[in-house]
DNA sequence: CTTGCCCTAGAACATAAGTTCAAAGGTGAA
DNA sequence: TTCACCTTTGAACTTATGTTCTAGGGCAAG
């Protein structure tokens, strides 16, 4: 991991747009297109700071072809084009969950990751969450996968949900059903038995939406 | 699902070359870009095709802006940009396994996924096998995921691997230790016991690189 | 054969977009 | 202040790249 010279805000800038341009747009911007949308005055103080950008490795430009940024990530491999989620923190039975405040978030995300269209699904303001230790396998979730989780409170029964269970301060990822004043905590793992827990004492986070795991 | 027209060999075979482009260089191509990948004579033979090409609805054209192309997907979503791997059928606990024969592939992908970098990564030559069945549960991968098989015979010990049980007839998801001439294979719910069997009636097929899973 | 249609050729054109330059403005160290 | 050094300006320049046009070839229907 090396240690990214920090930048300028015009850059911070310059780069966040990129990134916004090519997972909108499908195709990298222009000098002039990143000239306007920073309000930069002049083409050359883009090709300057570009220059710099790509000094100090945050993306490559290809000499003479139109539109030739090409960003690239901490490994130095290319990147861009698809939503950043971000991996806000981790889900382990006896620990805090992350979740967004009213306001956004009060942490930052501790990495990020792409992902394919068909899952990201943009609008929907997806998270992540990195599962550490092994207390999910009753869900068919293993240490180290990552959940993508959906922030909403409109959860239906049968999804699978991120629940903190207020008594035992524990949280959980289980199909949630609710059964009059009680939650039944339905593993994915049809051969485990289900929680039964009083609806008070149940808090839904999100829906989980996707699992990834990398081996 | 729309039904596409069909395509004349030169127009696939241009849907083709910027698709590849787009994924290995992170940019769409220019007109002469293509022109010269497919051995056309004149760019208004290019320009021509791409004309009837977003006519019929494979991609979008945004005028006067280089390389202004953009894939769409079955769904007319835009797409491109990543590697997309080939599903080349199911894994289930009775059913044959589909494999890379010496040449290529015999049959169809029943379907792609496109994939972030990090996980297609290299020219790694993944595919990737839906799982039909919930036969797989100790290896914590439920009916209906997907998983990304590198295809080498390479297989270190503790690798989750696609193996074939010959006697059996079945095919099964498990990490492997070779232990003298039996084989254990551990299924990755520790929780679950191992089995062994004899090292000629394990036939593997790959190496999973990554699973997952949509809800 | 003629007509119409789809496709190909080659060139020229228009402009989108990268690059360069000389000069000036800011800022901090000495 | 003076001297470096980094950054900004505004404009001009070059070329990469989309677009257009006219002409012609191939082929099937009439």
């Amino acid at each position: 991991m090396k240690a990214k010279k920090k930048l300028s805000p015009k850059q911070e800038r310059m780069l966040e747009f990129i990134r916004g341009f090519m997972a909108e747009n499908g195709l990298p911007p222009t000098v002039r297109d990143i000239q306007y949308a920073c309000g930069i005055s002049s083409t050359s103080v883009v090709d300057y700071n570009l220059r710099l950008l790509q000094r100090d490795g945050f993306l490559r430009r290809r000499p003479d072809v139109a539109r030739g940024i090409e960003l690239l990530d901490k490994e130095g491999r290319s990147a861009g084009f698809l939503p950043q989620i971000p991996v806000m923190g981790y889900i382990a039975a006896g620990e805090p969950l992350p979740g967004p405040s009213n306001d956004g978030w009060t942490q930052e995300p501790i990495e990020t990751v792409e992902l394919p269209r068909h899952m990201a699904d943009s609008k929907k303001n997806l998270y992540a969450l990195r599962v550490k230790g092994t207390s999910m396998i009753d869900a068919l979730i293993d240490d180290g996968d990552l959940v993508l989780v959906e922030p909403t409170h409109d959860v239906r029964n049968g999804d699978m949900t991120v629940a903190w269970l207020k008594l035992e301060q524990e949280a959980t990822l289980k199909r949630i059903y609710r059964e009059g004043s009680r939650v039944r905590l339905q593993p994915a793992n049809s051969q485990m038995e289900p929680i039964y827990t009083d609806a008070s004492n149940v808090e839904t986070r999100g829906r989980v939406v996707a699992v990834l795991r990398t081996l």
